[in-house]
Order: C-alpha cells, then structure tokens, then sequence
RNA sequence: GCCCUGGUAGUAUAGCUCGGUCUAGUAUAGACGGCUGUCGCCCGUCCGACCCGGGUUCAAAUCCCGGCCAGGGCGCCA
C-alpha cells in the first residue's frame, strides 16, 4: 500500500478506505488514516496547464483544456454562481405565474432579421439554428398568459469581442396584457432578487473571485434615447439622431452610469420590427434597454399586435410577409396586447462575477474562431 | 468583414529596440533525492523551448516578406 500511496500522482482519481480522525495538521482539519487505496483513473503528466493555479494560464490554452480548468477554485465558482443565479431566475419567474417553455432551436425562415443565421440542413430542407425564441414566445401568449424561456440561441455574427459569443443562452419572458413599462418592472425585480440570492448564497465563491458587488435599489434609473444623447454631447460625444448607440459611446456612458438603468424611447428604426412604435410619435418605440455599466444585459418592449401594422413594419424592413405567414396567422386569433424581454445570461453571469470576458462564463464557448472543444 | 498586437520548454514569462560570449535567463509544473507524521512547506539535482516557410547577412530568437494560430478593438448584435 505505501508503495500505491508513492505512486500518486496530481489529478489521479482514487478511492480510499479507512478512519476518518480529527486532526490539527490538515487544512480542513480531518484525515483518512487508509486500511486500503484504490487508483480509479491516472493522469498523464505533463498536464496542459497548472491545476494549483500557480502560474496562471492564458485563457486559449485553459479552453483547450477546459475540464482541468474547471478544476481550478477561481473557475468552479463562477459556475457555482451561474448555477445559483439560474435557480433563483426560475424560482422568481415561476413564483410571478410565467409558464417555462421550450421553443424549437431548428427553424425555416429567420425570426427577426437583423444578426445572420446558422444554415443548417434538415433532411430535403434548408433550415436554420434559431436566433431567438421571439415570435413562438409571442404566440404562446395566447394559450398561457405569461411565459419564459431559458435555453440558447445562435447567432452567425462576425463578432470577436469579449461580450459576443456564437452560441449564448438567453433568459425570455412574454407577458400578454402588458406593456413595456409593466416588464421593465419584472426586469428589475428579477435583478435585483437574483444579484440578492448570489450574494447570499454565493458568499464562499465571491470571496474566492476576490469580487463583490451592491444588490441595487429599484427602480433603476430611466433614461430616453433623446436624453442619452444630450448626455453623451456633454461628453463631446456626438451620435446622429435615429443612430444605434456606438460601442466607444456606451463606454462613455458607463462611466456615467456605473451600475443598471435603462435607456427607453429608441427610435423605431433602430429596433427589431416586432416592437410597437408609439401612437402620438411613431419615428419613437416602446422598445428598451437594460444597461449594466456601457453593457447591453436585456432588451425588450411592448410588442405590436395588430397584424396589419406588423406586416407594414416587416416590409419597411425589407423581409417577406409571406415567409412569417404561420407567425401572423396567430395575429386572427385575437392576439392581446403583450411584451417582453430577453437577458443575455452569460453577460448577467459577468456582472455577478466580475469577470472580463464573456468566455470565462461559458463551460465550452463557442465564438467566431472556436468550435472545439 | 475591417484594423491593431502578439506567437520562446507542459504553463507563464525575460531576451528582440541597437543581429554575434543565447552552449537562450527566470518562475511554476514534471522526474529524482533530502527535510518535515501531511501539504498547492522548504532545499538540492535533473528534464524541457525560439510557430511554419522563404529572404537579407559572414552570422537571425532578434531584421524583412508570406502563411498559420492566438488575443483585442471596431462594425453588427444580446
């Protein structure tokens, strides 16, 4: 048995047996005094990176060698806390009546224009990865009032940035009989219960990412677009209006803002068709944004109903009525007023743990130049 | 898609500006040994690297070109 005992190596996987004693000379104050040990699976050494976490490893070469990664105390916690935050998602959604559903990853036609799909062939079809669960949301509405979904999505953009990934998850709801401001205020109660569930029952691996962050106050603040861009001219930053808001500008305005609000009243062009342009000022939206810092967390708003006006607005969009036909079938229906929103998780995830890159949230990212592992 | 930066042992870095004692330094990991009832304690010895291809030169880790790979920024988007 010593002989065994010698020849064990780091991240062997054993099996001990024998009497467990108090003790003062081991860090968690116990020991195993071992009658017989068993080697489960052996490690081949070198290791692809130091699980002690000595010399820290890049964040490519930790990707390629992501299970042992995880190994690592700094790394466990992170998705200890996603893990917690995901709990208490569904718990407080679950609580407020919304229904959790699952809609199809495998579409025909693109869901909302806009970000580029993933084809995908599906038997004697074309088909692509679905970007959003926005229109089957929509029309589950109807049948149950209030629904939300958790699962990811795909998105074929060329973006190489540390908050874009290929393959995210997505936290949806869709709340018939309301609007955007109605939402807005689920979306905030849903942060702030959930930033209180990760500090509470996450205070070990807080302590282990050496971060810490406030449970914020609602409401949060509220800003119109038209507001925004006052500001950011006072930062001698100059954005035309109708323009979506460029990255260097949000940056300016994190500094501004360094915790959540929302930015309210885009112009409609800037936003998906689907969101209901105001009646006293159509050139304006209902559509919001959840800003954490120079961060987009959530967009969302009141959603159009009539179908007609759906139709105008999918062709000044230049998509085809035709390939939505199922979608504004549902609109005979007697579709109610609704609206909605969707966090981005993994962009959640790095607020709750202070972390740089949205990859360090992801188990096996997947992103414009990685596929593996 | 455009732009910037970088690629030195298993990992992380020094060296590159101003080419030559670089037979490439250091830390950590690994092997072996010592020490301590244990240790992601300490000490010692050892092992191990210039991304690929071409060019310039008497001489290239170092300069130039191409490729590949990686990181980041922008646009787009969540």
């Amino acid at each position: 048995m010593i002989e065994k005992a010698d020849s064990l190596q780091t991240q062997f996987s054993i099996g001990v047996k024998g009497t467990v004693r108090r003790t003062e000379k081991t860090p968690r104050g116990i020991e195993i005094v071992p009658s017989e040990i068993r080697i489960l699976g052996i490690a081949q050494h070198p290791l692809p990176l130091d699980v002690t976490g000595r010399t820290p490893a890049e964040i490519d070469t930790r990707l390629n060698a992501r299970v042992l990664d995880l190994r690592r105390d700094e790394c466990g916690a992170v998705f200890r806390i996603e893990h917690v935050a995901l709990e208490a998602t569904r718990a407080f959604l679950s609580e407020r009546g919304f229904v959790e559903v699952h809609t199809p990853r495998i579409i025909a036609s693109a869901t909302e224009g806009g970000a580029a799909l993933f084809p995908v062939t599906y038997f004697e079809h074309d088909a692509f990865l679905a970007q959003s669960p926005q229109l089957y949301k929509e029309q589950l509405i109807m049948s149950f009032e209030k629904v939300f979904e958790i699962g990811s999505f795909f998105r074929a953009e060329e973006s190489h940035t540390r908050r874009h990934l290929s393959e995210f998850i997505s936290v949806d709801i869709e709340e018939a009989f309301a609007a955007a401001p109605d939402v807005m205020k689920v979306l905030e109660k849903l942060v702030r219960y959930v930033c209180g569930a990760v500090k509470k029952g996450c205070q070990r691996e807080l302590e282990i990412l050496k971060y810490r962050f406030d449970v914020p106050r609602t409401p949060f603040k509220r800003f119109t677009y038209d507001e925004i861009l006052k500001e950011l001219d006072g930062e001698g930053v100059d954005v035309p209006w109708g323009e979506d808001i460029p990255t260097p500008a949000f940056r300016t305005l994190g500094k501004i803002h360094p915790y959540f609000y929302f930015i309210t009243d885009w112009p409609t062009k800037s936003k998906a068709f689907y969101i209901n342009p105001q009646d006293e000022n159509p050139k304006v939206c209902e559509g919001f944004d959840l800003m954490w810092q120079w961060v987009e967390l959530a967009s969302g708003g009141t959603r159009i109903h009539s179908k007609d006006l759906l139709i105008k607005r999918l062709t000044e969009h230049g998509l085809h009525p035709e390939s939505f036909k199922f979608h504004l079938k549902v609109f005979d229906y007697g579709m109610p007023p609704h609206a909605g929103w969707a966090i981005g998780l993994e962009r959640l995830i790095m607020m709750l743990t202070g972390k740089k890159n949205i990859r360090e949230v992801v188990l096996f990212p997947r992103d414009r130049y990685r596929l593996t592992p």
